[in-house]
DNA sequence: AATCAAAGGTCAAAGAAAGTCAAAGTCAAA
DNA sequence: TTTGACTTTGACTTTCTTTGACCTTTGATT
């Protein structure tokens, strides 16, 4: 099995306990007798919004990483939309998302409202239309996967 | 855990009590066996106007630093902040507003869950630096607004 | 007034993590 | 056998923290 199973794996077990672990890179690679880099290839490839996680880190002292799975046990009219998104998504497509997960009692309006102040062409509009599409699409996948992790 | 962490966990204790604390910088150094200037770095870094709060200072003999939580009124603290956010912003300062406002009981939790996940590096980290930080200013902008007309 | 000691302030260098990117390696499918 | 997707590696970058030398302000003493 490859390295990038393996360490894939690892961090599945870790998630494992409740949703969410918390590691130091070199560390992690340390211990693994692997580049620290890979950590970031296994992350990028493996732990993206597309396979339900939450990514966030920090540099410097006392730097992590930390990866949270957003529950899998409601199975979720989000996940479905975050992975029906792709790359890009100009604003009326991603208003008819968001509209249909308000109708089907899975958001609230008040979170609807703030994806579509947050992708709208008003805040987007600096963009050029291509880039605008992609961005738009990381964006709302973002904030969808946040509302899987609470509530 | 980072010292600074630590000093910073520290200071926001003693500022439960009444939203104020006066420290003598060299003691707490003594205290947490870390250099006086340690103190200074994490008021910088954690304790700025962008936080909440205001530092006041005195050298010399009976010297002191003052900390002090700082509470606006709700209707206008939202565009206090919009205001003070200019053509561009990165995602810690960003973060920090937005964190400030969820402390001032201005912005529920999962509002402001979102808008850090819009706002994310990972949000727009396909975009170069300098335009993600004015795509990042547009974004929390027009969210903020948004909130302004209700809850 | 002049001086001195007691604070706190500044800044830059060194250290500690994590991030990026592109080159090189693998391997299976066409 | 060539191609293309996926991996592995390592050099280089960026961000955050820690430390220490030196500076400025303040209050007390001469």
């Amino acid at each position: 099995m490859s390295l990038s199973n393996q360490i894939a794996r690892m961090l599945m077990e870790m998630l494992e306990q409740d949703g969410s672990t918390e590691i130091q890179r070199n560390e992690l690679a340390q211990t693994l007798g692997c580049v620290p880099s890979q950590i970031n290839y296994v992350i990028s490839s493996r732990f993206t919004p597309e396979h339900g996680y939450i990514v966030e880190s920090r540099r410097g002292g006392g730097g992590y990483i930390k990866i949270t799975r957003v529950s899998l046990d409601k199975p979720s009219a989000i996940m479905h939309t975050v992975n029906h998104i792709g790359e890009e998504i100009d604003f009326s497509v991603c208003r008819a998302h968001v509209l249909n997960l308000v109708n089907a009692g899975v958001i609230d309006k008040q979170s609807a409202k703030l994806m579509l102040a947050a992708t709208s062409e008003n805040s987007l509009r600096m963009l050029p239309p291509p880039v605008r599409d992609r961005v738009r699409a990381s964006i709302i996948k973002q904030m969808l996967l946040t509302m899987d992790t609470q509530r």
